[in-house]
DNA sequence: TAATTATTGTACTGACTGGTCAACTAGAAG
DNA sequence: CTTCTAGTTGACCAGTCAGTACAATAATTA
């Protein structure tokens, strides 16, 4: 693994963890094992390694948790079940290695730093506004078969659902707790007015 | 206004457009016009003031939001239409008075400290619950009036809308935008399942 | 082999962090 | 007038922050 690498995970796993303004530029170079003379020969200010990690983190999600899932040929609303099921995993799993529910990464930060860096702000945005197309070709699948109402906004109805799971698992994080995923996500289909 | 109300109120201020680890004691005491020995006459730490700012802002929520709606004769499921109109008129205020969208002042401290202050964590949890609890109520009185249907955990769905609503300030908070809620919130009354 | 470029290492800067502390002031109580 | 106490002040820690300067080394190319 190159010095880059090493220091766009060592990022990924801190940001991951704990957030942006507790993470210092020291604490990064020691977990990856890298002096701090790399770390500004790589990248040219914190922010920006973070930005790195904001679109490496996001490519890591698209390519092993929604194109595998958007491309199966199961039914376009167990989709959705499987994507919060994989949530449900990944918390648990964050939860027993470091003791604490984390979140979303990408939710963390724009939490934290929506309000003071415009340029990270931007860069969820498009993430986000990434996400939102994913889901809605996810609503207008079913939609085409007719499991899902065509009178809804589906665009408005994508966000909803986004911002569900943002906060489903914010509650999580906040609880420290897993299973209140659970009790939650349930009514992620009311939003989506399934037709039963 | 003493001097420790003041530091709670630059606390709340501060904390509520930017974050904990950025608003240091030093801004703090700047804003409030007041000595740094003074700061730690009436509070022993900066997390010790975080706490008492939490249960302000929480009871002042309370007192001049919820309950007043709350106590008010309107249809109950109307009383969560209002309480999403007040919600969204704060953020077209804060985004007019300081530039951005702040989102929810409770969530934004729950996200960046959950994983890193047990304490803050745990008087977060309680507020939630106290929080969940009065959506609980609220459909507990729709359910008795035939608006909402009765085969639903109330106690989940009341945490799912907890949830649905800190992740629209979320959405909201990231794109910068107050508008985004109205394109989202119509789908929480998708969540309660309400009987039309 | 020589020159060039990419990478790493060390030492450092000035500003800022949360927090401590002894001295001081004002006003009330005896 | 004296004493006590709550409130206030500014100087001062030790440690950390992001970022810089630049020499030493490793890898690549001529």
């Amino acid at each position: 693994m190159t010095t880059r690498e090493k220091l766009i995970d060592s990022a990924i796993e801190l940001l991951s963890n704990r957030s942006y303004n507790s993470v210092g530029v020291q604490e990064l170079c020691e977990r990856a094992e890298v002096k701090k003379g790399s770390f500004y020969h790589f990248f040219p200010s914190k922010r920006d390694l973070t930005i790195v990690a904001l679109d490496t983190i996001w490519e890591n999600f698209k390519t092993h948790m929604v194109l595998p899932i958007l491309e199966s040929d199961i039914e376009p609303v167990d989709k959705l079940k499987t994507i919060m099921d994989q949530g449900y995993k990944h918390l648990v799993s964050s939860k027993s290695s470091c003791g604490c529910v984390s979140g979303c990464n990408i939710g963390n930060l724009a939490v934290e730093l929506s309000t003071q860096d415009e340029e990270i702000r931007k860069k969820i945005e498009s993430i986000f506004d990434e996400w939102t197309g994913f889901i809605e070709i996810l609503i207008q699948d079913a939609i085409s078969r007719g499991q899902i109402s065509s009178k809804i906004n589906v665009r408005a109805t994508a966000q909803a659902l986004l911002a569900f799971v943002e906060g489903t698992l914010l509650m999580c994080k906040t609880y420290n707790d897993p299973e209140i995923m659970k009790n939650i996500s349930n009514n992620a289909f009311n939003i989506l007015r399934v037709i039963k």
